[in-house]
DNA sequence: AACTATTTATAAGA
DNA sequence: TTCTTATAAATAGTT
């Protein structure tokens, strides 16, 4: 899809494969946003995340006690929820602190992942493949095929938690 | 991408949803394993994907004892990998079990991840928004970002994990 | 499951 | 890196 096209092969030079990479890393991203955007295989039940999101641009400063800023600007607009616009930057500044622990909680999650991934796999991690016997091939195969399932499933969850963004994203505002 | 441009919202009807989702995926699939094939960007340790799917061409034949059909044809193609291209169906039919398989896994991956996802927040789920406490709401708020990091965390995973489309896609056939 | 009119993605180029 | 543009590829609606 471009000016040309390409042989679907192991790009050589470093430099193009960094771009094409990218390029369609982000093409990719999309397409699976929007298969789970139409198709919104999983729906969270009570609680859900407009309303957590509502709430907490409703009530965030006030339980932040102190009121150091006060700058109203604009006060047009009578569109937009109510009165809270001005509110905005202790939003913003909650939000970062927020963005900052998901950060922290995302490293702690890849190690863990690691783990998950390669649980019980020891044996096969340390044998060349040849040494491998066929059972233990059949078993190893099983047992990414179970991890391709829980990342499989993950990963239509992961859109149904992408509202979250709403909350940790600097895209909010 | 079509004869009309769809906004991008879930798709009410279940028949068109079916379809839509459907093609989409076939297509995300492809871009994933092309994006892989471009770019490798991730080579699993020892036994790697490539030679786990090399062996199981080679001999999931030998193991499958019966052998009842026969049928080769177009003996020509010097090129391809040796003298396996007749096994296919054998292969297929090992694939598509295989597949089966991973169907499974999947509902019983969807069960475990509700729980982990609702881990502890039966409180919540009971109780509607309204009724719940700035400090209970913080709490959620918390335990959802905590889930977001390990989904996201997932979701970069997901795209490694896609060369297992080689095995576990009837795509490869 | 196939077929196309269109929309989208993207390889090169700037 | 980001944008632009010509072209390849995906796909919505149709059969």
């Amino acid at each position: 899809m471009g000016r040309r096209k390409i042989k679907m092969e192991m790009v050589q030079d470093m430099n193009t494969r960094q771009v094409t990479f990218s390029k369609r890393r982000t093409g990719l991203f999309k397409k699976a946003s929007e298969l789970a955007t139409l198709g919104k295989p999983y729906s969270y039940g009570k609680p859900n995340l407009d309303a957590v999101t509502e709430r907490f641009m409703r009530e965030c400063d006030d339980s932040d006690s102190g009121g150091e800023e006060e700058e109203e600007e604009e006060e047009e607009e009578e569109e937009g929820r109510r009165k809270n616009r001005p509110k905005m930057k202790r939003i913003s500044e909650r939000l970062d602190s927020l963005n900052r622990e998901i950060e922290a909680e995302k490293k702690r999650g890849e190690e863990v992942q690691a783990k998950l991934e390669s649980a019980g796999d020891e044996r096969f991690e340390k044998k060349p493949m040849e040494e491998l016997t066929i059972d233990e091939l059949r078993e190893y195969i099983d047992k990414l095929q179970t991890v391709h399932g829980r990342i499989q499933c993950q990963a239509n969850k992961m859109q149904a938690s992408s509202c979250l963004v709403h909350l940790s994203g600097n895209r909010l505002l």
